[in-house]
DNA sequence: ATTAAGAATTAGTTGAAGCTAAATTGTCTC
DNA sequence: GAGACAATTTAGCTTCAACTAATTCTTAAT
């Protein structure tokens, strides 16, 4: 009922429960209680009391004991986050010499806090880019982003050559670990062989050469047929 | 008694009371209960609420009906930041575009979320520079700052060569007016007639021609003998 | 159909930081 | 020295967002 017209400035924890349930409701599903617990590391009432006053204040759906999904409203605040989010990480990599293991952070704290103006200027100073320096793309400043169906390295195709265009972990340790092997947006990769139980995964990068990682890392590179 | 060595985080209340703090007790006095309010625009018992915390916590001394007064560690988390402060208003204006009038918000909502880390890089690609867009001295990272003794335009010897050092404002119309009539840092500025009575003050700017000012914008331009 | 396990929710508490109204203290004047 | 007035503080309430403990609901297995 409340703020159809008026775009109330939004709380730091508001902010932050509506990024996680975008992410976790991306797949078409319900986010859950207990994993958006799992996600912001709180209690699962806490949850119960913050999904009362989101959907209170119209940004979620909620069906008791089932979970909840966004509104256009919550959708349109959530996307706003993560363009927030993943411009500060481009421009903070760019222009002030962060790792890109490292940007998450500090991103994490500065989305609560810029003006959409800042973020404008940013995206501006960096040519309106399109992807985040994992690959994420940016939701524009109108609230769209791009939808491609990418494949982890896990299940692509043996023997076929794929573009890798996007790491889906903000984890510092793994993303070194990636940077080091030439594991980055951009590169082409094809898997040679893939072992079974969930076993490691031989794979080629152009350019570079052999490569060997385990089904977790694989899992988390996302590809694109070439 | 607490907080010897830890290095607690800071709540954004706080940083915003340590700063005004800071600004308020600066001329070697107290700063009183109801300036403070004034400045912060709260309630005068909130901010009796929020100096008992303060106190507890050993960031403030405490003299009851008299005022307050920032201890060594008070001082070093309100000139952490002024430096957080200063740092963002010329990085915004130096690399974003930014007015002189209109970095002031931006930055008071960015210096409660950025890490020292960040501060330092901005400092860093600016050259470590040592004034802000505003000619305010900008505090070290080990939290020195300068301390020179300007004169306010308004108490300058007429006749005698100055430089305009600093503005002493962040309100966006007084400093869109100054800058168009090219009252910035750095200028030289004699003072030739200055009326009695809080009248206006008459004088001659280095590169530019004669401007009369009133009173009140004279107060705010901080001059030193050329 | 019942029951046990697990997930979700409600109830009640806490701490920050704001508020108003009431009480207190300090100071200035007569 | 006694008021009077302003400034300050205390008392008590509100909201947000967390917590623990207790309760309720769903689901799946016997």
């Amino acid at each position: 009922m409340s703020a159809l017209l008026a775009d109330v400035p939004l709380s730091r924890s508001v902010e932050d429960y509506l990024k996680v349930i975008y992410h976790l409701s991306s797949q078409g599903g319900f986010a859950t209680t207990s994993d958006i617990a799992a996600m912001l590391l709180v209690a699962p009432p806490s949850v119960s009391g913050m999904v009362r006053r989101l959907s209170d204040s119209g940004l979620i759906e909620h069906v008791p004991y089932r979970g909840v999904q966004l509104t256009n409203q919550g959708r349109r605040a959530a996307l706003r986050m993560i363009r927030r989010h993943r411009v500060l990480e481009l421009y903070l990599t760019e222009r002030l010499q962060y790792d890109w293991d490292g940007v998450h952070d500090e991103a994490e704290r500065l989305e609560h806090a810029v003006s959409d103006e800042l973020i404008d200027r940013m995206a501006m100073a960096l040519g309106n880019p399109q992807y985040d320096p994992h690959g994420a793309p940016i939701p524009t400043a109108a609230g769209e982003i791009e939808e491609t169906v990418l494949v982890p390295l896990a299940e692509v195709e043996v023997g076929a050559p794929y573009e890798l265009r996007q790491v889906d972990t903000e984890d510092p340790a793994r993303l070194r670990y990636l940077a080091e092997h030439g594991l980055v947006p951009g590169k082409g990769v094809t898997v040679t062989e893939r072992q079974p139980f969930n076993g490691p995964v031989t794979l080629t990068l152009v350019p570079g050469g052999e490569r060997v990682i385990g089904q977790e890392l694989a899992q988390l590179l996302l590809c694109k047929r070439a």
